[in-house]
DNA sequence: AATATTGTATTAAGCATCTAATACAACAAT
DNA sequence: ATTGTTGTATTAGATGCTTAATACAATATT
C-alpha cells in the first residue's frame, strides 16, 4: 500500500491524516498490534523520528497507545473510532462545498458535477 | 476579504491557490490591472517577497503577466481561465470522493451526506 | 525635472521539517 | 543468560519557507 506523501505539507501531518484514515476504514482493527515505528517508517520510506512524531501525536489524541516493548496498539474505544469517522467526512464535505462555491460554481452545477463523477 | 493561510503548508502555495480561485471566479476579471505586489502583500499580511513568489509562479502559467513598471495584469484568454476552472472543480471531486471511500463510506453514505449538507 | 511607484533582485537571519546516526532501558524470544 | 526487538531520546546537519532590510532600473505621476 503506497502512502502518496507529497512535499507540500508537513510528512508527519500526511501520515497522521494517513493513519487515521487506516483506523476508522478498518485497516487496522480496535486493539490491533501496530507494526513497530521502525518497520512502519520503512514501509512509508520515511525516518524514524518522522513516524514517531506521527504516532506520538495519535497517541496524544487517544487513537492509540504504546506498551513499551511490547508494541503499539489501537484504540478499543469504537465510539472514539466511530466519532473521528463523522468528523473527518464533515470536514471533507464541508471543505469540498467551500472550495466549489470559491470556484463560482452553483450548487446545481455542483449537484450534476457529483452526480458525474459518481457514475465512475 | 481574509486570506485564511494557515501554517500546515507553505504560504505562498496558498496564495497561488487563494488568486486562482479570484480569477476563476471573477474577483479579478480578465485583462484587469491586479494591486500592487507590496499593496496585495500588505493585504494578506504577507512578506512581499513571498507575494512576488506566488505571482511569479501564476505568471509562469501564463495566467498573468508584468508590464515593468506598470503593473501586473490577468490574462484575456478566457477559454485559459474556463479551463483552470474545469480542472480545479475536477481535481476537488476527484480527491473528495477518493477521501470519502478512503473513510470506508460507500456511495449511499457519500450521496446521503452530501444531501444533507446542500440544504444549508 | 523631480518624485513616487512599479516589478525585481539580493543578502542575512530565524524557524520548522526531515534525515542520519546513535544510544538506552525494558522486555520478549531464544 | 544471551540476543533481539520494542519505544524513546538526543544531537547534528541539510533543506525549504518566511521575514526583514535593502537596492535598482524603468516609468507613471506630479
Amino acid at each position: 500500500m503506497a502512502w502518496n506523501l507529497d512535499s507540500d505539507r508537513p510528512i508527519f501531518v500526511q501520515i497522521v491524516e494517513h493513519l487515521q484514515y487506516d483506523i476508522v476504514s478498518g485497516v487496522y482493527q480496535p486493539g490491533q498490534k501496530l507494526p513497530s515505528v521502525r518497520d512502519l517508517a520503512a514501509e512509508a520510506s520515511v525516518n524514524p523520528n518522522t513516524m514517531q512524531r506521527a504516532l506520538s501525536e495519535l497517541e496524544r489524541d487517544g487513537y492509540m497507545h504504546s506498551e513499551r516493548t511490547s508494541g503499539r496498539f489501537i484504540t478499543e474505544d469504537t465510539a472514539m473510532i466511530n466519532e473521528l469517522q463523522k468528523q473527518l467526512a464533515t470536514a471533507q464535505i464541508e471543505e469540498f462545498l467551500e472550495n466549489m462555491k470559491k470556484l463560482g460554481l452553483s450548487k446545481d452545477d455542483i449537484c450534476k458535477l457529483v452526480e458525474q463523477s459518481m457514475k465512475e
